[in-house]
DNA sequence: GGTTGAAATGGACTACAGTCCGGTTTGTGG
DNA sequence: CCACAAACCGGACTGTAGTCCATTTCAACC
């Protein structure tokens, strides 16, 4: 059902890590991801607490397995996909597109995500994901702005598209005007 | 020292804040925010761990209350300082002028801005000194572009202003290259 | 100065994240 | 099949945020 391990991984290792992650997606749509402690994941998947931070971290790093699978599925999108998400389209339309996507996979995951980000402070900018998301906007600007700081700023970009910022403003004013502000964010730097 | 308490406040409750106010403003100072617990304040203020809370709600409410003497002068400056920081000059100079002493404040309190903001999910925009921020900038945006969302695209950009971000972004890029990134992404809304 | 009740107090208590380490399981090489 | 080291396991333990409520203090009024 789950993926991702270490290539040499031990019998009784994929085993837990199976267990402990289905346990996970069981208790997290049940009661919610911020209902559920740690405690409650490891004894639903019937292993002691200690296996379940030494594989995942922390809280976070739970988080990012169970997005794993949806992440690498937007990432495929963009690296080989049709335009203007994948390669092909000018830049400026690439940039809009990524934006609309990955607002789809924010707003699908919102909980999850936001759990990945803020289980410890500067979490979001450790994940693997992020960088890649990163880079990826940051060439696109690059592209649109020649001169522009783009590695800075895309950063400042994102920073708006994170998911209690985005979860807020959904809360706030509704997800079709939350999705526009920052499509206009991102047209006002490239249009 | 301290002040902004409640108008009629019994003599003992005075006592204990101003005792947990400047307990909180030593510890920090000499341990760093991060490092320095609740049970810690409590007892170098020699009070109990309950009236710190109840007085101070949570961690992030502790350090509103550290803040709030800046925070009202820069508001002051704001309403009515000279131009272009205070009212007079057009708004997209006023948004640059607001942007550059937001972050003079911002990173010279770095640490404590950052524990009012992510003391629990949400903090930022839940505190009064955010709702200020908020609506300049957004009469400001409003008035620079006329027709745009300008309620939500300032949450948008004041994304960038999150002192997680901005902490990220002077410790990976330097201050100067931060500032300069967020003070694009304003230009580039109003310019 | 005594009475009174509302406000404030403080420390025991709960719940949770995360660490540690003695004991167990696994799979590999002989 | 056996021995053995490395990898893994689980649950007791620590430290912290935040709650609760029986007791104490304050100040307003007589």
């Amino acid at each position: 059902m789950f993926h991702g391990g270490p290539v040499n991984e031990r019998a009784d290792a994929a085993r837990n890590r199976e267990k402990i992650l289905s346990a996970a997606a069981t208790l997290f749509a049940e009661k919610g991801v911020e209902a559920v402690s740690m405690d409650a994941i490891a004894t639903e998947a019937g292993v002691g607490k200690g296996t379940l931070f030494r594989r995942f971290g922390d809280k976070s790093g739970l988080a990012v397995a169970l997005l794993d699978e949806r992440e690498r599925v937007l990432q495929e999108r963009i690296l080989s996909g049709p335009p203007p998400l994948g390669p092909g389209a000018p830049a400026r339309d690439r940039l809009t597109a990524f934006v609309d996507a990955y607002l789809d996979y924010l707003f699908a995951h919102l909980d999850l995500v936001r759990m990945s980000e803020t289980a410890s402070p500067g979490a979001r900018y450790r994940i693997g994901a992020y960088r890649f998301w990163h880079r990826h906007t940051a060439i696109l600007l690059a592209a649109s702005r020649p001169g522009s700081d783009a590695d800075v700023l895309s950063h400042a970009l994102l920073a708006a598209t994170a998911a209690e910022v985005a979860g807020v403003l959904r809360e706030e004013y509704g997800e079709a005007r939350a999705r526009d502000a920052i499509t206009a964010l991102v047209g006002a730097l490239v249009g």
